[in-house]
DNA sequence: CACTGTGAATGCATTCACAGCG
DNA sequence: CGCTGTGAATGCATTCACAGTG
């Protein structure tokens, strides 16, 4: 079998995420200490769930107070492996999608660092977007090599999502975030993360047409 | 016929899409019919997953044959809420990300309409994006129940994503997508799913952080 | 006290494995 | 045969419940 560690449920990383974004609004308005109770409110989830998910990584808290926002905060930051480091992230296709990508400012914040963006389209390359500046595809292995690279996202038509991602995982990235509607291909070595929204909808589609009644909460990491 | 009604896995539904997905590719190539373990392969899960999430809602095989593409994809369709019935959708917030919802065709092929976009922003509101002209989101509340929508998208930022969300459920949507980075509140009539850029990253930093072997495919819906 | 951290119990989701059918 | 549909078994994830601690 792989992996001797102790296995870390997929979806409690998420909720790590969700911890780490509480505990810096906490921190900002001045919360020294946070029980699990209290920090499981904002988070939907229980605050046994919240003490499980700590466990795995160790002990942060203490009896009777809880936990100190500010230490476990940056606990849970390096765990997840934004403390201090910079991830290098590279966009394939530049539309609209790409563009919020590239805007969107919680990235540069956790240490996810956009280097370089690329598309096909004669016209956009060379463009600037965000600061920076749109590259031709063709040149998309050269590039995720030269700009060591680690994440690759795949924000191009789906027709062509599957080149796009042979091309950065050729280059050498180690993770890919696809948001093209198809399910594409990678060895086993390389992370593959799909991000699909029409899937969202389709499945709200779903409850909305049966539940006329109360609907649970549905359970998406966010 | 046995225990009516069961309860059904919240991540098969989600396959369910992506059945269709790629049952409707297999149709457009001619295949007339399709196994378990093919259609599997194509969604990257077990043949007996396939299997048992469609027999939640019936019978839909034919021994030794397989599956009749054509028949379980409109099936299918059915059941997700898809065939025949149109959604109304509204958005708010065009910032780079709505716009790249509204330019997104897959909505409209899987029956889902967007009747309105509002903006917050004077400069934007009477602008015609993706032939939709937006309008302010102070009439947010009289427009949701004017044109009787059924779904909220949240394309704003963070800091008024919750009071977006209010005027989408006080105007009457059954359902919100949200794509601003907070945990809003909706009454349990409601629906609602998160959609998070920035976990999607974050997790993989996790894995990237400590798996400097191989990685196991991550298990996101897409 | 009020709270954490964690075995044990429960509840879901997935896989196994095979009877039964075309 | 080849393949479906499904009980039974397994494997994960979540919750319970409480001993232990500052």
């Amino acid at each position: 079998m792989r992996g001797a560690r102790r296995q870390i449920p997929d979806v409690c990383v998420e909720r790590l995420s969700l911890y780490v974004r509480e505990l810096t609004r906490l921190g900002q308005r001045g919360v020294g200490y946070v029980s699990s109770r209290r920090l499981a409110e904002h988070v939907h989830v229980s605050d046994a769930q919240v003490r499980r998910d700590l466990s795995y990584f160790g002990q942060f808290g203490t009896s009777g107070r809880g936990y100190e926002v500010r230490r476990l905060q940056t606990a849970l930051g390096q765990i997840l492996g934004i403390g201090g480091r910079t991830w290098y992230v590279g966009l394939a296709g530049v539309g609209n999608l790409g563009s919020a990508l590239l805007a969107y400012r919680g990235f540069r914040e956790r240490g996810f660092e956009f280097r370089v963006a690329v598309d096909s389209n004669p016209d956009k390359v060379g463009k600037v977007v965000q600061g920076l500046t749109v590259a031709s595809s063709d040149r998309l292995v050269e590039i995720v090599r030269s700009q060591q690279l680690h994440i690759g996202i795949i924000a191009v038509p789906t027709d062509v999502a599957q080149h796009v991602c042979d091309r950065f995982v050729e280059g050498g990235v180690r993770a890919v975030v696809n948001f093209a509607p198809a399910r594409l291909e990678v060895p086993a070595t390389v992370r593959l993360r799909n991000v699909d929204l029409a899937i969202e909808l389709e499945a709200l589609a779903f409850y909305l047409g049966r539940t006329r009644g109360l609907a649970r909460q549905n359970g998406k990491a966010a």
